[in-house]
DNA sequence: CGAAAATTTGCAGAGTCAGCAAAACTGCCG
DNA sequence: CGGCAGTTTTGCTGACTCTGCAAATTTTCG
């Protein structure tokens, strides 16, 4: 994939990942509605006209890291061993890249009350996961032998895992600090494995 | 709820209706990226400006017909006997929705083919769809004792109900249409109640 | 009817975003 | 090197979105 190393796609990258790096921040620091585009050009040094170059709007710019992090799992999830079980596999990717640490948890809390502050942002939020959601939907639909264009499969599982993860995340973010974000998140697994039982039901 | 039946409430009602209406019409037939906030509004016979009374973008307005459906399921939810399982409940309402008939198929083609074709509207769908989620959540948590501000399982269930639905609908007006949409709604809900076993394993 | 409350509207202003063509830059071959 | 070909950046412009504000209009109710 990534064989273009010149140095035209290395400052392409560069220039994407401090827009949307700045776009990030800025919308954490001051708020999503305080920061304009020509903000977020002026902190990465390019031009307003450039920023639209990269991104389609402002709140794509915010949560591109989203992008890049399905972009990451993707690729992990391709190097998971080919005859494990398509949940464990899944669930072992997404746990892996909960970032366990202090400073993780809080840089994530502030991700999740920023976009939570903004309806655009939110719907863009949504649009990137189900991005994500398509790109896993293919990888599982090639390592199962489904077809991700006629079964239900692939998009039914690669949504349940990661709708487990962002209910945890954001059940986790709304107060449950109490519990390890870890272990929300195996749990919503283990829920979803289980075909959702009614709670209290014999 | 719909208990203030005032000319004032009416009126304001058949306002939003009717930009809702106007929206979707002009979106379907002239594209989405054809249809102004002006031609919406003198479509419905009221002000540019009025059009932002009710709605927040043009792409909330165009969607607007799901955020009815949501609501009319709800209803339906809160209608299911007690006692009855939750799966069967959410199975037979959605179920209960789909229109069957070869004009209502035509027009879902047209709605699920709208969507697809421009991103801002795909997230507005999004976001519609997280917003019917969170009302089922809310009711479920309320029929099964659990609570949505804390426990998983209402959001788990609601989520993975809604996504069981829409990716039978995109995998139909994808090119199924031997399949009979009932058929392969009642097909993902099977396999989400199963839990999602990999096909082809024993 | 007439006052109080709510809705609609016009206007102004800040901002988003895309198309276009010129300027600047990078890769590569002679 | 030098310079051409292909890419990217940039400024400019225009159409459009969306919000705040205050005036005009409409509805409600005593």
């Amino acid at each position: 994939m990534t064989v273009e190393v010149g140095l035209r796609e290395r400052k392409k990258a560069a220039t994407r990942a401090a827009l949307a790096a700045a776009a990030n921040r800025l919308a954490v620091e001051l708020g999503v509605e305080h920061v304009t585009v020509e903000a977020i050009a002026a902190a990465a040094d390019v031009s307003p006209r450039t920023f639209h170059n990269y991104f389609s709007s402002r709140e794509e710019a915010i949560v591109a890291s989203i992008i890049d992090w399905a972009e990451r799992l993707t690729d992990e999830l391709e190097k998971r061993p080919a005859d494990e079980p398509m949940w464990d596999s899944l669930q072992h990717v997404f746990l892996d890249s909960v970032d366990e640490s202090a400073d993780g948890h809080a840089r994530l809390i502030r991700q999740l009350e920023m976009i939570k502050a903004n309806p655009a942002v939110i719907a863009s939020q949504l649009s990137a996961l189900d991005t994500m959601r398509r790109r896993f939907a293919e990888t599982i639909a090639a390592r199962t032998g489904t077809d991700a264009s006629r079964d239900l499969y692939p998009h039914l599982i690669a949504g349940a895992a990661g709708h487990a993860v962002k209910t945890a995340m954001d059940l986790w973010a709304l107060g449950q600090h109490d519990r390890l974000l870890r272990d929300l998140v195996a749990e919503a697994f283990a829920l979803v494995r289980a075909g959702l039982p009614e709670p209290g039901r014999s």
